[in-house]
DNA sequence: ATTCTCACG
DNA sequence: ACGTACGTGAGAATT
């Protein structure tokens, strides 16, 4: 029969193993009391990966009772190197005794004795009794103690990986010793952690080597008088007491008097009753959702913003839909839920496999069958019917799939996804379960646990499995509206959602669905002169190296500069030579850096635009299908994702003729190209209330050339230099990104110095900017977030972080967010203004495209001159500014053209 | 899955 | 002294 087991583990070493662990994210892992939970955190993980599928008979974590001992009553300096523990350490050690008790584990201590002491004691206790003894530390001193029946496991690279030393193991790492015989080591060596000396001038090696000869520090001191005279035997002659000290300070105690027995160590496992308000306290929600799909019950904790809120139930009721309840479905009013679950992320090709719709008085249906959604369904009739509400989790995502399948959805009532993103973009998750998660509701799983990943990703076949997955999701919709709508005002932020957000949800469906059409032949034709290009500078690049490699890739192109070619490496990545365009360039006039830029330029453009476009147009209608992330962007802009059409090339003319590709969909229709100037900058004038700033703005100035007369001094009557401008124009941009002298002078090329003065002349010339920086920070520091004209809020948690890296990080951020959220909401409020006045005016036109701060559209040559005042005028009064908001704007046959 | 590079505002 | 401009997405190489 298997021995018992003993489990021995060492509180300490542990937890300071886990705090360090995480200690780049101390700041992160603070619950909603402000106590820090990394050290908690890594411990949990410990105790549910490694004690609990232990499961053994008996279990102890020993703790240290403080920084005296017998060892510093032995010796002053014991430890005396050590740095006071963290504060943020310091509140976690009585959680972390809670915790073990919790998952049914005796914590003890001992005045006097070190926790290793305890181990040392209970583990020869064990040992005796005959049982098969485990010591889990983070401390490879315990290891002296392991024999046939005691395994030392010693955490490493933080606490994820696990030695495990067994007398081979030490065998083998010593030469032969055995375990006790590593006292006799460290007592020569020393111990630089426990600040304890050893014989100076003996090193790991020698001690080794003589431990080997003598077995122990006292074997040899008796055999001194034999050792032939030598330096060594010297230093060890004046080293006897630091040797003898030091092996006494090093040896871990098997006799302290403990007061507790074996007996009082049975393993109880843990206790989930009361586990569960103990995570909540912790916010621990990645273990609430483990317990909640075990089938624990966990109740919402209820201190979310200090909004209460039920959302305890969890007893769904969801059926097939068969002919016989179809009739029910038919009878659903008021408000209902509707889900529309899709094989793939890409909506606009993605096949439907399943729906659900209901309430919680009625109970939820559900299908596979796409046909009870479409034809002359109920189902559609309710998608269609404008009065009765609908529920949902990603409306955009919705629109366009079931206009694919020719159904119109109206009455759209609440997006959980949308008011999730607004209510905070930092922990928005496309996963509605995960979602449902973040808001204490854990009724209902996330795909992934569902689905699978990747190459597992697979439906279930089962109805029952994937109507229960589709019935709970619908639910947590319905479920979490009131609570999470209730929060979106106490956030000041319905306007933003009602006014804005949901609005331009079906617009930029619209836009979505209309597409944009490319004409593949123009991309063709580019496409083969681009291959050509490619192989001619291929060749020349060869025949410059000397031979063939693959220039694409930067490992080889960095040997073969910077190795073989002897250039001087300017920078390095963390995987080796840096090879980018800034580096290239800096290397100055060399012929194969030439070609490899040029290289490089076009591979870009034809592998990303010409191949990347060709792969995704469309067979049925020749255009292109962007989706915009609505709910993505940490300030509020949109991004534009299969294909991105937010980086098509313009600042090169190479690049720029990809545009030519795209066309209006229809013959005799033209493209229009609407933006905003320096909108940026105009937002920066508007909230910082600069006069100097907005004057220029006012007077219509060139801005560029405004900030150049003031941070240069130049005279009105004096011209401003290309140059000067153009750094003029730097400083601008870096004043929107949270200025640094170093970014700066990096920038425009000039000392960090210089840069600094820079900066300073501006703070100078534009007093309430500076001002406003200063505010915005320590607003940021107040309140934890910060805000766009909308009340678009990012909350920015490292605004307080001790790591300097971090924290300035989130100060540029508090400047620079307000700024470029504040633009996006300008935009977006433009988008819908301009939709409703094409619509009033009757025109055909249509709105394709977003950049940021531009919008693309096409329309009948007959309107564009309508369409274009109607543009122009509805953006440039979108929203009223303390400065004006110009909009310059261009008409022609492609994007290309209209510039 | 991550890193590097580069396209846009 | 720290080590930096803000916000994105995609392709290719490499792990």
């Amino acid at each position: 029969m298997a021995k018992p087991t003993l489990l021995l583990i060492d509180g300490n070493s542990l937890a300071f193993r886990a705090f360090y662990a995480l200690i780049n994210q101390v700041d992160r892992f603070v619950n909603h009391e402000g106590l820090h939970t990394n050290a908690l955190v890594g411990f949990n993980n410990l105790l549910d990966g490694i004690i609990e599928p232990f499961n053994p008979d008996l279990a102890l974590v020993a703790w240290d009772a403080g920084k005296t001992t017998f060892r510093t009553g032995k010796f002053d300096n014991y430890k005396g190197n050590r740095d006071n523990t963290p504060q943020e350490l310091v509140e976690q050690f009585e959680p972390l005794r809670q915790m073990v008790s919790l998952h049914g584990i005796k914590s003890y201590e001992l005045s006097g004795y070190e926790a290793d002491d305890i181990i040392g004691t209970m583990a020869r206790l064990g040992e005796a009794d005959g049982y098969s003894v485990t010591i889990v530390t983070g401390d490879r001193d315990l290891t002296q103690l392991v024999s046939d029946d005691i395994t030392v496991w010693v955490t490493k690279k933080g606490i994820s990986e696990i030695d495990h030393y067994t007398p081979a193991m030490i065998a083998e790492l010593y030469d032969g010793l055995e375990p006790k015989q590593i006292v006799d080591i460290k007592g020569l060596q020393g111990d630089t952690s426990d600040n304890y000396p050893g014989i100076a001038g003996i090193g790991p090696k020698t001690a080794l080597k003589l431990i080997k000869k003598y077995h122990s520090i006292s074997e040899m001191y008796e055999q001194i008088d034999d050792m032939k005279a030598s330096k060594q035997k010297e230093k060890l002659i004046n080293g006897k007491q630091d040797a003898l000290l030091s092996r006494d300070l090093a040896e871990i105690l098997t006799d302290a008097p403990v007061t507790i027995s074996l007996s009082d160590l049975k393993y109880k496992g843990p206790d989930y009753e009361n586990i569960i308000p103990f995570y909540q306290h912790l916010d621990f929600k990645a273990q609430l959702v483990k317990l909640a799909n075990q089938g624990y019950t966990v109740p919402t904790s209820g201190h979310n913003e200090d909004v209460e809120f039920d959302l305890n139930n969890t007893d769904l009721a969801v059926s097939a839909i068969t002919p016989a309840s179809l009739t029910h479905v038919s009878q659903l009013q008021g408000t209902v839920s509707f889900y529309l679950e899709l094989d793939d992320e890409n909506y606009h090709t993605a096949n439907p496999v399943g729906f659900v719709i209901g309430n919680q008085e009625n109970g939820y249906f559900a299908s596979r069958d796409m046909e009870l959604l479409t034809q002359n369904s109920p189902v559609k009739k309710i998608l269609e019917d404008q009065t009765i509400l609908k529920n949902v989790f990603n409306a955009k995502e919705l629109y366009v799939s079931l206009k694919r399948l020719d159904v119109a959805l109206q009455g759209v009532n609440f997006d959980l996804l949308l008011v999730s993103y607004l209510l905070d973009t930092n922990d928005n998750n496309n996963d509605l379960g995960a979602l449902a998660h973040d808001n204490d509701y854990y009724a209902v799983m996330t795909d992934e646990e569902v689905y699978g990943k990747g190459a597992k990703f697979a439906i279930p076949e089962a109805d029952a499995d994937l109507f229960e997955h589709l019935g709970r999701k619908a639910m947590a919709i319905n479920l979490l509206r009131e609570p999470l709508l209730e929060r979106l005002s106490k956030h000041e932020q319905t306007k933003l959602y009602e006014e804005i957000e949901l609005p331009l949800t079906k617009i930029l469906a619209d836009m979505e669905s209309t597409g944009i059409t490319v004409d593949s032949e123009q991309l063709l034709q580019m496409r083969s002169k681009l291959t050509e290009r490619l192989s001619e500078l291929e060749q020349k690049i060869y025949q410059q190296a000397g031979h063939e490699f693959n220039v694409q890739s930067p490992k080889q192109l960095g040997v073969v500069l910077f190795e073989e070619m002897k250039y001087t490496p300017i920078k390095k990545t963390k995987t080796g030579y840096s090879t980018s365009v800034e580096v290239l360039e800096k290397m100055g006039d060399v012929p194969i850096v030439a070609s490899i830029l040029a290289y490089r330029q076009v591979a870009k453009i034809q592998s990303t635009y010409v191949e990347g476009l060709l792969r995704v147009i469309h067979g049925s209608d020749s255009k292109v299908h962007t989706r915009y992330l609505q709910t993505l962007t940490q300030t509020g802009r949109l991004s534009s994702v299969d294909p991105n059409l937010q980086n098509i090339p313009v600042r090169i003319e190479e690049g720029r003729q990809i545009r030519k590709a795209f066309v209006p969909s229809q013959a005799d229709w033209q493209i229009l190209s609407a933006d905003y100037s320096q909108i940026e900058l105009r937002v920066l004038a508007h909230i910082t209330g600069d006069k100097n700033l907005q004057a220029a703005f006012i007077n219509g100035e060139d801005i560029h050339a405004a900030t150049a007369r003031r941070i240069f001094g130049i005279k009105d009557d004096e011209p401003v230099e290309g140059n000067i401008r153009r750094q003029a124009k730097a400083v601008n941009f870096g004043i929107v990104y949270g200025i640094s002298d170093f970014g700066l002078s990096k920038n425009i090329g000039v000392s960090r110095k210089e840069a600094k003065a820079i900066i300073e002349t501006y703070f100078d010339q534009y007093p309430d900017v500076k001002k406003w920086s200063d505010d915005i920070i320590a607003s940021a520091r107040e309140k934890g977030y910060v805000e766009t004209i909308a009340h678009r809020r990012r909350y920015l948690p490292d605004i307080k972080a001790k790591r300097f890296n971090a924290r300035s990080f989130a100060e540029r951020t508090a400047m620079n967010s307000p700024i470029q959220g504040s633009a996006a909401d300008i935009i977006k409020i433009a988008m819908i203004k301009v939709q409703e006045a094409i619509a009033k005016a009757g025109l055909q036109a249509h709105m394709l495209l977003q950049v940021h701060d531009e919008l693309i559209f096409e329309a009948p040559e007959s309107e564009m001159a309508d369409l274009e005042e109607l543009v122009r005028n509805v953006m440039d009064s979108a929203v009223t500014l303390d400065v004006p908001l110009l909009v310059s704007s261009h008409v022609g046959a492609s994007w290309y053209d209209a510039k």
